[in-house]
RNA sequence: GGAUGGGUAUGCCUAGUGGCGAGGGCAGCGGAUUGUAAAUCCGUUACAAAGAAACACCGCAGGUUCGAGUCCUGCCCCAUCCA
């Protein structure tokens, strides 16, 4: 892997990452798709169309269902799905954090309760990074936990502590993984997980001591799970600068086209969030005037694309009316179009992010595309 | 003309066969959703804010009863069937 730095704009940065897989243009939105698949109907052919560069799978849920064993067997999940772009598995460790009442933390690991059939489920670092070699994704994540942001201090300290050993754990497996001769992906590359809430001084010791592990690049988890923006944006601003600048950084599962635009101000790299799609799937469209839920009454004759001058495959062939029909009538093609329209709004934003960071006037750009999302939410 | 089954609030559908200030669904409107247990979930959709005061035409009008959406009688309307 090469992180390589073209420029930057104060924090911002505008960087490549060249992978296996082909070469990551940054700051980059990650689509997506836990089950190998992104929700809605939505196709790899559609992917390539809407400027999808990554796509993001998941640990647990592929593991529980179809199963990684079978996916290798296939020859891997870029070909089980007919993806050749990069390709980033989530370790799991979510599922710590949403699967709450299904679980048991334990410092061998976590033995959760399926929640399909209920069977017991153990997965650790290890189990965690065999399943992402399994899978042989492009960047495999690191098996964190990642504690509620209500935590106490003492819980978020010996959870972070514990989070630390697993990564030491994950880094001696994948090694070991990517030796082994029949491994899909040799070049799999290892991001690590900084955690610790909202308090600083846990943060901060937390990416220093990452940061000396030399990783392929480094994750912020632990936001956006309950806390304030302003608390998430102040973490930023402590933590991200413990990181290793030649890295990429990654703020997980964050987040709304504003988060994302504060957050690549304070120097990150990759984002994903699954907004874009859910809210696609629950007719609420992205748009440079705010969002707009396309089941409302108000639009049941409204000719206009949901953005004009999109160059969606919804925007370019289809009324918000008959969007609205269609979701009124149940039809999938409505949920189908409202997911392709967010994702390709998400994906040209950072298009464009990257463009203004090139062009020096990366400020300029954040302040005009809030205001106008702003305005528009009247 | 006869038989049978129905008419339940704000648009539609429906539960309810003696204690009902009548339950639910759809439609409408609003909210939540951030490394996806989410095509989900939650509000709201008469008056009244808890009172010896109120009690929305439960098709309409009477009746029985302490008490009727519920039982009885008559009428109106709808559906299906028979003439």
């Amino acid at each position: 892997m090469k992180y390589q730095l073209i420029t930057t704009d104060g924090r911002a940065k505008r960087a490549q990452v060249e992978t296996v897989h082909g070469t990551i243009q940054t700051p980059v939105f990650m689509n997506v798709g836990t089950v190998g698949v992104i929700k809605g109907a939505v196709s790899t052919d559609d992917l390539r169309q809407i400027g999808t560069q990554v796509e993001l799978s998941n640990t647990y849920h592929l593991h529980v269902r179809t199963g990684d064993k079978l996916i290798k067997e296939f020859g891997g999940l870029h070909r089980f799905m007919n993806w050749d772009r990069p390709i980033l598995t989530d370790s799991g460790g979510f599922q710590v954090f949403s699967l709450a009442g299904l679980r048991k933390i334990k410092e061998e690991g976590v033995y959760f309760q399926s929640h399909i059939d209920g069977h017991r489920i153990f997965m650790g670092p290890e189990e965690s990074m065999q399943i992402q070699s399994n899978l042989g994704s492009t960047i495999a994540m690191a098996f964190d936990e990642c504690p509620p942001s209500r935590a106490d201090l003492k819980y978020i300290q010996n959870s972070v502590d514990r989070t630390t050993r697993w990564l030491e754990r994950c880094k001696k497996e994948m090694a070991r993984l990517n030796s082994l001769p029949d491994t899909i992906n040799k070049e799999q590359l290892l991001f690590g997980i900084n955690q610790g809430g909202v308090v600083d001084e846990i943060r901060i010791n937390h990416a220093k001591t990452i940061a000396s592990m030399d990783l392929d690049g480094y994750a912020i988890g632990g936001l956006a799970v309950g806390e304030t923006h302003e608390e998430m944006y102040h973490v930023l601003d402590v933590t991200v600068p413990h990181l290793p600048q030649n890295k990429p950084t990654y703020l997980m599962g964050v987040g709304t086209p504003a988060n994302i635009l504060e957050a690549v101000d304070r120097g990150v790299d990759f984002f994903d969030c699954v907004y874009p799609s859910r809210n696609g799937r629950h007719s609420h469209v992205y748009t440079n005037q705010g969002k707009l839920n396309l089941m409302n009454q108000k639009y049941e004759l409204d000719s206009r694309p949901i953005e004009e001058g999109c160059q969606c495959p919804a925007c370019r062939s289809y009324s918000r009316a008959y969007i609205r029909h269609l979701f009124k009538a149940k039809e999938m093609l409505g949920m189908r179009l409202c997911v392709l329209h967010n994702l390709y709004f998400y994906n040209t934003m950072m298009k464009e992010i990257r463009d203004a960071i090139e062009e020096h006037r990366y400020g300029e750009y954040k302040a005009k595309k809030l205001a106008g999302m702003k305005a528009g939410e009247k």
